[in-house]
Formats: structure tokens, C-alpha cells, sequence
DNA sequence: TTGAAAGCGATACCAG
DNA sequence: CTGGTATCGCTTTCAA
């Protein structure tokens, strides 16, 4: 077995100081003098120290405080994510986690306002989604050099010196969207679509270029046309795929690479070709249920906004908390969502929110208010 | 903000009795008056009190040891659930968690002997594969009549008095493999073939009925034969499927439930219909993978082994730490894998053994020698 | 059967 | 700047 762990006062002892000044060398707190936190430093080291979090927990009354900078969104694909966080937050054992949601209505209003004040707050932490990266990339960076370490949910922000980020893997959700498309069209000629919000954004960049790997390997019967990018405008969207469908009658595919396949669904049904395109959207929400039910929607490839905010959280957490954590860089499986397994996942989703529900009544807990507004 | 927690104090000093017999009453030690027994578990109640955990663990040195009786397997699967519960138990935070690996070599062999000794050295929780359930039953019984809460992973023991299930949801793979089946199939007639070890296991039995029912309501022209039972034996398996590929020259697909698909293809490849065969399989293992990048095997429902393994021990953790847990039935999602996504589940699986390997290096645990022998 | 008290390891405060 | 110490809530042991 193993020996007995090192103890603040081990280290106390070796250096025949006090318990107190090696607590304060550890923590960088004010009041040490460079001499004796150098030799801390080093005995802790080679000691092997690592700190006992219970007895932190039971003598430290202090509350984790943890910002939340997300959409509204039009989906529920953020409400899944906070619940997600909220789950993650409610199942940690010992240890007082005080959320904080900021949420903001739309994409690029209210986003930076939101870390301006998280900042000023100086909270001990940020899970946000980095929707517009080239913007966010200073905040984050100015979170990061006030020692608040963030996490991005969903979309990445590089170069911004953000601590994780957690996300779907594009190269598997183009990759299966790319191979789907193959085995139900056949082997027949045909061309297929692809839209997202734009190319400037890695992920969508990623998800495209999978798709047309994975098509033009496998699948060469099958031509991909440029992509279309939507900028989440609706009107945009739907103009845009009218068009394509006026000018590729034998259109035989779209894959839609975001949230944003209502308005695709609703150009093809005018321009009268629902029935012969083979569309695989992305996610999981109400509007889109019936599409998957009629068939219109032979698949979706589901983005798993719930398992992104519980991982997002415990990433930070464990961070917060440890000083580390095993992994900051999570790129999940997407689940596939078709007629035949429908029922499993909105099953799933009522009653995650149901038992949700009922843990809050009797908790009641603090900050979530703007949430359910 | 809410009130401080209720500590063992408050209920001594509101009952007018000690600390100490206020904590023999709660956790039922010898040497309590039936009397005050009764007064601080009301009190306790009416006071709401929670344990503080970090206080817990701070005062007491015991360790929580769980055994995990499992089966060797032929293929990955149950490494990979073991690997699954080694990273869950590795990450709670404080707590020094025994993992103790009773490996049986072959099914029905073994496991009855290690639920025996499990039980004599009353470990404080079972983690277990109920391969056969109608023999383990009794077992799971006695080890719960001994207080030792067991939680089955992938196959469930109903009525054996289990705390808990992890498998993956059955009806959400059986519907997708239909689904997938149905799509890749296209219009024409054809009928299809199913394989599974034993119409007895439940969550066979589910599978099958869920593919059927799917296979029923959205192709129709899809005929299902009558399922094949392997038991896992490699030649029956093969004997079977040849004689059904002689017997139904016009077959056009194939899903095999379990992991013995090996047999299945090797059976297809002699009779020289591999080629026109939509064969879909389940899990993912070494010998598969060709098959996968071949295009033999169309898909694979991926039942996330490492995922069962970790939540399955999060279930037994929490319910011994909390003496409840938030729930006893967890149905997983299956993931689908394709040859475009195959790289990353590959890729996944072999940098997080990496990653085990490394954490394992640093931080010898105990208990794991005959998993490795 | 009960009460009292000594830890567990870190935090935080106060006196030197 | 440093050393000492009360404290957190629970477990465990020792007396009574």
C-alpha cells in the first residue's frame, strides 16, 4: 500500500517552519518572504504534496462562483446546455458551486457586456459560447490575465488562451452525415448541398470538409456544390436554397450543418422537391420533430447539448479545483437521431427536464432566474 | 441565502444527548437505547439534516472496496468496461476507492465462485456482468441480503434485487439497425436475417423486437426471418448462418445483435454472398475494423463499453456515499460507426488507453494485477 | 448505554 | 513577515 500522503505540516516540519507560512507560500498569498516560499515551493514538491480537498471543503466557507455567458437561441440547444450545466453543478458531492447565467438574446448582442461584468464580478470561472471567436478572443483573453479560466462550449475560440473547450467532433459528424448520404442515395449520380453559418468559423469549415472527404472517397457518384452559408438569417437560408433548387433540378441531398434546417425544410416543400431530397440536419428540437417523423428528414445528427454543458462543467470544476484537469480539449460522438429511435431521445429529454423540475422545487437554487424568463 | 446546514451538534443539542450518541443512532452502531435511537432519527429529520461529506472523509480512513466480477471476453468489450470503471473511480475527487477485478475466463465460469468470495470478504459494493441471469439471480440476492449493493452492467438480472442497471437503450438500437437496414436497402423486396445469443436474454429478445417492429411499420418490404441464436458458440454460429445463406438465396441483410459477428462474415465470405449482404453489426473491436473499411460491414452500433463502466460505477459510488442515487435504470445511447467516422472511435479509444497508461504510471493502483495477467 | 474529547488537514486570524 | 491556534463536522476511542 501506500504511505501516508504529505501534510501542510510535513512540509512544516522538513523546514522547521509553520504551518501557516507554507499555507500562504502554496497559495501565493501576500506576507511571504521570497526565500521561504522558493524553499515551499521546492519541499512541496519533492514531497509530493497534494492538497487534501476535504479538509479544504470543510474549512474553506467559500462558494465557487461560476459564470454562464450563452444565447437565448431560437432551438433549445442552449437551454440543453445549461440544464446540462446545471446537472453537472447539482451532482458535485461537497462543495458550494453558485451559478451565474448571462444570457443573451441573440447572436453578438449583449455577449461582450456579459463578460465585462463577469470579469468585474470576478468570478472564479467562465463556461461560455464563443459565438463570434474573432470578437470574444480579447474578452476571453482578458478573463484568462485576471486569472479567470474559461471554457468554451460548442464552438472554439483559438488563440484565445481559453483553458478547454468542448465540443462535437466535426470530423465525425461531417464524416457519418457524408456516409449516410451515400448508403441511402445509392449508387446512381446525383449532387448534393451543404449549408452552414460560415466558412469563417472552424467547426462549420471542419464539418464541410469531413463531408466532402468522406463523399469523394466513398461515394463518387455523389458531387458536392459550394457550400451555402446561412448566417442563422432565415430569410437568407430560405432564399438561398430556393434559388439552388431552381438552379439544380436534380438535386438529390442537402446536408444541413446547424440548427438552422427549418427554413431549408420550408424551401424545399415550396419548391415542391421535399420528397426526392435525401436531408440530414443537425440537432434535436420541437420544430424540427415532425420533419423525422414524416421521413422529409432522414436523419440528424444530434450535437448532445446536455452531455457538452455537464462536460464543460466538470472540465472547469475539476480545473477550479484540482489546478488541473486530465483533459481540455473534448470532442464528442454525435448521436443519430432517424424515425426509429426518435421516440428514445424526446423520451429522454421530457424526462431528464421532469426530474429537473422536481430537484429544483426542492432546492431552490441561486441565479437561474433570468434562465426562465 | 439559505440557513446553515444542520450538523450532528444541532440534533444533540436539541435533544439534550451527545454528539456521539446522536452519530451511533444515525448509522444504526451498537450500543443506542431503542429510545434515543427513535428521538434523533426524528430529529434528524424534522432538523433535515445531510451529512457533510468533506467532514467524513476527513475523519474517517476507510476505504470503499468494490468488486467488479466480469467476464473476460473474446473480444474488447469487457476490457473496455473495466477500463471504464478503473478512469470513473480515478476521478472522484477525495475518497480512496479499492477496485477489486474477479475476471472470469469463459461464460458461466467463475462467476458464481467470485460472487462467493466477494461476498465472504464483504466488500461494500458489486459491480457485475449478469451473463446469466436465471444462475446469478440467487447470488445478486445473497449479496444484497448481505448488504451489498450490486449494480449490473449491459444485461440486467430482473427481480434479483439489484440496486441498478447500465446497459444501452434496446429498443433505440434495435430501431436504428431497422432503420439503418430499411434505408440502405432501398424499395425492392428482400428479406433480412437477425442473430443473437439467446431469446431467454431480455435485452435480446428487446433488440429483436424493436428491429422487427420498425422494420414492420416503415418497410414493409422488408421480410424478417425468424432470429438465428448463436450462444455465442463460434460454430454454431457459422453452421447456422450457412445453412440459412443456402436456404435464402434472395437474403439482403443481416444485423447481428451481439459482438459474435466474426462468425457471421467469415460464413458470408464462404458462401460468396458477402458481396450483396447489408451487414450490420454491433460494437466495435480489433477483428471488426477491416470488415468495417471494406464496406462488408455497413454500420456498427458502437455500445459504448467505457461509458457503461464509468457510469455504472458512478451509480454504486454515489448510492454508497449518498445512500441514494438519482436513478437505478440507465439505457445509453448506442453510437453509430461507419468507415467515415470509424478513425475517430480508433482514435478515441487508443489515446484514452494512453492516457490510463500514463495516469496508471504515476499512481500504482491496487487490485489490478489479474486484469492485466 | 452514554458523554467527552482527541484527532483528520486545511483555512484564517491574531499576536508577535 | 512569521508562528501559533481556533475552527470546520464527523469519526472513533476512552471513560464513566
Amino acid at each position: 500500500m501506500g504511505k501516508p500522503p504529505t501534510t501542510l505540516r510535513d512540509i512544516a516540519k522538513a523546514l522547521g517552519t509553520s504551518i501557516g507560512s507554507v499555507h500562504r507560500a502554496l497559495h501565493d498569498n501576500p506576507g511571504v518572504s521570497p526565500l521561504t516560499k522558493e524553499r515551499v515551493l521546492l519541499m512541496a514538491r519533492t514531497l509530493g504534496y497534494r492538497p487534501n480537498l476535504a479538509a479544504r471543503y470543510l474549512s474553506s466557507k467559500k462558494t465557487l462562483r461560476i459564470s454562464v455567458i450563452t444565447l437565448q437561441g431560437t432551438t433549445s440547444f442552449w437551454d440543453e446546455v445549461r440544464t446540462g450545466i446545471r446537472q453537472a453543478a447539482g451532482s458535485i458531492p461537497l462543495e458550494n458551486v453558485e451559478l451565474d447565467f448571462r444570457t443573451h438574446p441573440r447572436l453578438g448582442e449583449g455577449d461582450e457586456e456579459a463578460f465585462e461584468s463577469a470579469i468585474n464580478d470576478n468570478v472564479d470561472g467562465i463556461l461560455t459560447f464563443a459565438s463570434r471567436p474573432q470578437v470574444l478572443r480579447s474578452w476571453i483573453r482578458r478573463a484568462s490575465r485576471a486569472k479567470i479560466p474559461v471554457v468554451c462550449v460548442a464552438t472554439d475560440a483559438p488563440g484565445s488562451g481559453r483553458l478547454g473547450i468542448v465540443g462535437i467532433d466535426t470530423l465525425a459528424s461531417g464524416s457519418i452525415a457524408a456516409d449516410l448520404m451515400g448508403r441511402f442515395h445509392g449508387t446512381r449520380e446525383g449532387s448534393i448541398a451543404i449549408t452552414l453559418f460560415d466558412m469563417g468559423i472552424t467547426e462549420h469549415a471542419e464539418k464541410c470538409a469531413a463531408f466532402e472527404s468522406t463523399l469523394a472517397s466513398f461515394y463518387p457518384n455523389l458531387q458536392l456544390l459550394k457550400p451555402i452559408e446561412d448566417h442563422d438569417v432565415e430569410m437568407e437560408s430560405y432564399n438561398k436554397c430556393r434559388k439552388l433548387f431552381e438552379k439544380f433540378p436534380n438535386l438529390s441531398g442537402v446536408y444541413v450543418t446547424t440548427e438552422a434546417s427549418i427554413p431549408v425544410l420550408n424551401a424545399a416543400r415550396d419548391a415542391k422537391v421535399l420528397d426526392r431530397l435525401t436531408i440530414i440536419t443537425t440537432d434535436l428540437f420541437p420544430d424540427l420533430i415532425p420533419h423525422i417523423r414524416s421521413g422529409a428528414v432522414a436523419a440528424t445528427i444530434y450535437q448532445r447539448p446536455r452531455a457538452q454543458g455537464q462536460i464543460a462543467f466538470r472540465m472547469l470544476h475539476e480545473f477550479l479545483v484540482e489546478g488541473a484537469s486530465r483533459s481540455h480539449q473534448v470532442a464528442l460522438a454525435p448521436h443519430l437521431v432517424m424515425r426509429g429511435n426518435l421516440d428514445f431521445f424526446l423520451h429522454r429529454q421530457s424526462q431528464d427536464s421532469f426530474k429537473e423540475k422536481v430537484h429544483e422545487a426542492q432546492e431552490p437554487a441561486h441565479g437561474l432566474a433570468e434562465d426562465f424568463a
